[in-house]
DNA sequence: CCTGTTTGTCAACACTTGTACACTGAAATT
DNA sequence: AATTTCAGTGTACAAGTGTTGACAAACAGG
């Protein structure tokens, strides 16, 4: 139990970057290489469904063979690739919550911190973004139910971070976050499609989606729930 | 130049339904029959990207070299696509112009003939709602280029029509129907999601979309331009 | 130290894929 | 009536696909 106590001829696997690794590290290396490679070939401008499993081990330095020691098929890899997506989307909500809004324009600086926080992040934001309508039925739900689940949180913290002015339903307020959500979905495949770093189109861009935001919750404010 | 005018043997494209037909029109029927599909293999739960050129042909029962006689590669196809959904938008559009808008509720009315008309070309707008985030740059740009001309019509439409009881820049309106449309694609996504004919979901769908959209039209009801 | 477990490799399989080329037969043109 | 055009067929091939099974080496735990 005393872990690698002999420390006896180093194999390859210590080897690397010369840290000690146990083999369950090793095999999640190798496993978030896969999906790695997977997100990478669809930056390329592929769909998920167009992805052979060949390609993608090969694009991830291994053997066809070596794919099956870590998913059953493609399916469960796009599925594993959903859960790391909305991972992401949760971590975004977790860091706004932490750092709080944006103290002048909170709509104008929470849209500026999303856009890079896509651009940080996007090989993942391409892949939830382009299968959320695209893909195989059985990823499209499992993105649904994350974007769910995202919508839901968004629309808590807006209640307790008493952040319209307001008292407004639970069913309400959902309904405003999922347009909200979908809206800022749209403004990352946006953002994506920008050639190259165009500051001029990056910048309309954002004022385009600062007034859509403006729109919605103008509208939130005025909003009458009918009795 | 008597167009068959000795009606002697029969051609098996004479014997067709019967009606004469010349050598023009019976090309563009089997292009539209690849067109049919390929819009019915993405139906069941694939992404353009995914579909073989053999796949289509075998689906709409030809040989696969016949395919070249229609389009140099599948990419070609995708954008012929592209076309006849634009087009079937439009169609929309024209349609909803010429009734005129529902009297009484007009944006339930106008969410309920939407609906109806999603399902009613439930493959077009597959393969539009699907493609347009998803699928190659070339067949992105093209759908994207489609849904702009859309918006823009329907920002013409509102200023005539003065559905909005107010003054508001032309770019104020594009930007209020880009919300529009976004959200009425994305709810053809979700009706096309929705399993078999679940009338009680579909009821909800609807609601929820209604609500969404009179938000928008309510903060477009308030809206102040900056000066 | 020794033994079972497990990640990754190699070779091979039965298919499918996109494309090239020669060909057929009927419509179009002369 | 004779000739040209061309949508659709048939054959063929090199390259790529998913999956199987046996094998190597290194770790894990007794």
């Amino acid at each position: 139990m005393a872990e690698t106590g002999k420390r006896g001829s180093p194999t390859a696997a210590q080897a690397n970057e010369g840290t000690l690794i146990t083999r369950g590290e090793r095999k999640q290396r190798t496993r978030t290489t896969l999906l790695d490679a997977a997100l990478k070939l669809m930056s390329e401008g592929r769909s998920f469904t167009s992805l052979g499993l060949r390609e993608v081990t090969r694009e991830a330095g291994l053997v066809p063979t070596s794919f099956y020691r870590h998913f059953r098929d493609m399916d469960e890899l796009g599925l594993a690739l959903v859960e790391e997506g909305g991972l992401t989307l949760r971590r975004l909500l977790r860091d706004a919550r932490k750092v709080g809004v944006p103290a002048e324009d909170i709509i104008r600086g929470s849209v500026r911190i999303y856009l890079a926080y896509v651009r940080e992040h996007h090989l993942q934001f391409g892949f939830i973004v382009g299968e959320r309508l695209g893909g195989s039925p059985a990823i499209r739900r499992a993105i649904r139910l994350e974007v769910t689940h995202v919508t839901n949180e968004m629309a808590q913290d807006i209640q307790h971070l008493r952040l319209l002015n307001r008292e407004l339903s639970t069913s309400t307020l959902q309904m405003i976050c999922g347009l909200v959500v979908s809206t800022m979905l749209n403004a990352a495949g946006d953002i994506l499609d920008l050639p190259a770093q165009q500051p001029k189109q990056e910048q309309e861009l954002l004022e385009h989606y600062v007034r859509q935001l403006r729109l919605i919750f103008l509208g939130a404010t005025q909003w009458r729930e009918k009795t």
